[in-house]
DNA sequence: TGTACATCAGTGAACGCGCGTTCACTGATGTAC
DNA sequence: TGTACATCAGTGAACGCGCGTTCACTGATGTAC
């Protein structure tokens, strides 16, 4: 049994991460569908993929760290396309839009990710919690900056960042989670919402929000 | 069998409407605690009130309608409690404050209840999706109108008391969720927030807010 | 006032189900010699 | 090139659990006579 030490760690032969990535996948598909974590369970997974339900023990500890993982990758998502859509723009003004149409959109595409990402209700332990808000928090700095670059090119009134900035998220927030759950409700347009969740609470001013 | 016709209904004898009552506070504590209305279950509603689950069945067809009526309390408290704040005042203004911050009053102190009457997640069936949305409409158009009383008083500078109720209600939203939900968030003052996500959303002139 | 009986709230056992997780296993794959 | 064998992905059966719901029942309560 011990005979040989040589040749350690095989490295998974081409299957193994595909697997992995399958059952995330899966995850993912069935939260969207479903949009309630208790309904991700590991046999529904497992039949998603095609597998048994204890092949997922070869990749996760629990079925816990499986919505981990999805949630986890949607944070990611998030924070990668605001990012991108933020750096196509060098006026503050554009950013700021960029970033904040991205994020909205982002919440519509996948509103069932979106909504338990910024959830409280008690599928992550403490730490898990921890650092998806560290995750969240620094999303939330690109925010502000955005809102003070706006301030520091005079192209907003506000004289509190931080402040204005919070009230833009929280407002992005609510209308994200509304507008994907009440689809019956007789919504304004959505520039219309747009220039007042954001434009109007960034104190951006007019002429420069008319570009 | 059939002998006696006379003597219909024998109403019930104390009990009853108490066992029925204390079935639905029962079940309203469990979603408070848990944040999660899977975890409402017959026998854990049952287990709280101290009888068994198929007693519950005499006073619900099943448990979804124990969900439900738990929620339909909550649209109907939530509803008296605006109502109430905004008929203690004829100010416009004061209006439309008490009756947000009334709003925001709910929303804090029945975190999860108020969550779940928002969500479009489906443990209700849809025609009880359907009369929920109309409870909420009704709430809404009370919103509009506190709006547009600001504007026909000369106290808003709002041009379309729709549009920015509607921007003013899914900031109140998202500033609800995530103020119960990121308690480690260094949120700005409540009564900052307030005059942006509320007062400034609305329209509402600086000298008006001042009072 | 007394008694037979209808009514009613509530019970306890049982059903079938889907779940997370464990465990001993199987058979294909690649490597050492 | 051939063969023994370690490795590894994945399986199938089984466990104990909590669930919604059904069903036949029990015993207290109130009413008709």
């Amino acid at each position: 049994v011990n005979s040989r030490v040589v040749s350690r760690s095989r490295n998974a032969r081409g299957e193994g991460t595909r697997l992995r990535s399958e059952i995330v996948a899966a995850a993912a598909q069935i939260l969207a569908e479903s949009g309630n974590p208790d309904s991700v369970t590991l046999r529904a997974v497992a039949r998603r993929v095609g597998i048994s339900a204890p092949s997922i023990y070869a990749h996760f500890p629990d079925r816990e760290a499986v919505l981990l993982t999805v949630i986890g990758d949607a944070f990611a998502e998030l924070s990668t396309t605001v990012n991108a859509a933020i750096s196509q723009h060098r006026d503050p003004v554009l950013r700021l839009r960029a970033g904040c149409a991205a994020y909205l959109r982002f919440a519509q595409q996948r509103p069932q990710p979106y909504r338990i990402m910024f959830q409280q209700s008690h599928p992550l332990p403490e730490s898990d919690v921890d650092s998806a808000f560290d995750l969240g928090a620094e999303a939330f700095d690109i925010l502000v900056a955005a809102v003070q670059a706006c301030i520091d090119a005079g192209r907003s009134t506000s004289v509190d960042a931080f402040a204005d900035a919070a009230a833009v998220w929280v407002a992005m927030h609510g209308y994200s989670l509304l507008l994907s759950g009440l689809k019956k409700f007789p919504w304004p347009a959505d520039e219309a919402m747009f220039e007042r969740i954001v434009l109007r609470l960034a104190g951006v001013t007019a002429e420069s929000a008319a570009l």
